[in-house]
DNA sequence: ATTGAAATGTTTTTAAA
DNA sequence: TTTAAAAACATTTCAAT
C-alpha cells in the first residue's frame, strides 16, 4: 500500500473526524478540514482503500437490546498443539456472545468479551458451551460493573 | 424512550445491517429490508434518537497509524473511598493511551485495553504514568499476541 | 501528485396526496 | 405509506498549480 503510509496533518483531521462521527457527510467533512469535497472524498477513499480506515459501524447501546451484561473470560487452553488452538478459534467465532477475543502474552491464553442478556444467560454460555468443551483449561470471569472508559476510537497524533 | 423499547424484525435487520456498514445509503439500506426510503428513513431516525443507535464511527486499523502493540492492563486501587476512585476514573480519561476501561468483579478492580507505538511507548506510559499515580497498587500488564475475533459488533436476536 | 471548480447523476428530505 | 418535487450531496471530469 504505497499512498496510505504517508499520512499528512489532513488525513489524521479526517480519521478524528470520521472516528467520531461516522456518517459525516462528505462536504461536511470537506469543510471542518478546510479542503474541497472533491480533494476530500479522493483523501477518504485512498484511506478507505488502503485499509486505513477498516470501515464504519453504527454502535448499538447493548442494554436498548436486551444485552445488559459484559463479561471479561479469561481461559487457558490444556493444549497448545495448532489443531487444538485452531478449532478453539473456530469455537469463539461460532459463538455470538463472543465479540471479542484476543490470545495474550501472560498466565492465562486468551481473554474473551463476553455479552449476555443476564447472569443466567451467562452462566448457561460458559457451563453449557465453553466448558463443555475439551481443552478448555482454567476459567476465570469477571462482570462489568461501570464503564469506566468507552470506546471512542483510537489516538491519533495532532488533531 | 417510548418507542425505541419496541424492536421488530426490521429494526434488528437494520441494527444487523448498520453495524457492519455504518455509511450504507438509506436507499441501499431500504432495499435489503424491504422498505420503501422514507419508511427506513424514519424507523432509523428513531432509533438514533432512541438511543439504540448510540453513534456511528469510522475503524482505523492501529497497525496503518502506527499503533502496533495492544495491551490489557488489570489494576488493583489502594484505596476505594469514591474520591480515590473519581481520581483514578479522571486519569483514565485523560490518558490516550487507554482506549477503553472497565470496574471489574473480582480480584483485580479495573481493566484496561491500552494501545502503544511499541513496547518503549508502552513501558514509559506504564511507568511514568500509571505507577506514578498513587493510589495505584497492584498491576498486571498482558500483551496481545493475536486477535482471535475482533469486535464487529453486538449479536441481535434473528437478523 | 494534489488541488479546486464545474458538470452530472444520485440520494436525502420535505411536503403533499 | 407512497409519490413527487426540491434541496443537498456524491462523484467524475478537467484544467491548473
Amino acid at each position: 500500500m504505497p499512498a496510505a503510509d504517508t499520512l499528512d496533518r489532513i488525513d489524521l483531521q479526517l480519521l478524528a473526524e470520521l472516528q467520531r462521527q461516522g456518517r459525516l457527510s462528505n462536504a461536511e467533512l470537506a469543510e471542518r478540514v478546510h479542503l474541497s469535497p472533491s480533494a476530500c472524498l479522493r483523501r477518504v477513499q485512498r484511506l478507505e482503500r488502503g485499509g486505513v480506515i477498516a470501515g464504519y459501524r453504527a454502535e448499538v447501546d447493548p442494554e436498548r437490546i436486551g444485552l445488559g451484561l459484559t463479561a471479561f473470560v479469561r481461559i487457558r487452553l490444556n493444549h497448545h498443539d495448532a489443531a487444538a488452538v485452531a478449532d478453539f478459534a473456530g469455537s469463539v467465532n461460532d459463538w455470538d456472545e463472543v465479540v471479542a477475543c484476543h490470545a495474550l502474552t501472560g498466565d492465562m491464553d486468551y481473554l474473551l468479551q463476553v455479552v449476555a442478556a443476564d447472569l443466567e444467560h451467562f452462566s448457561s454460555f460458559l457451563l453449557d458451551r465453553v466448558l463443555a468443551r475439551p481443552g478448555v483449561g482454567d476459567v476465570n470471569s469477571s462482570f462489568v460493573l461501570r464503564t469506566v472508559k468507552a470506546m471512542r476510537g483510537l489516538p491519533l497524533p495532532a488533531g
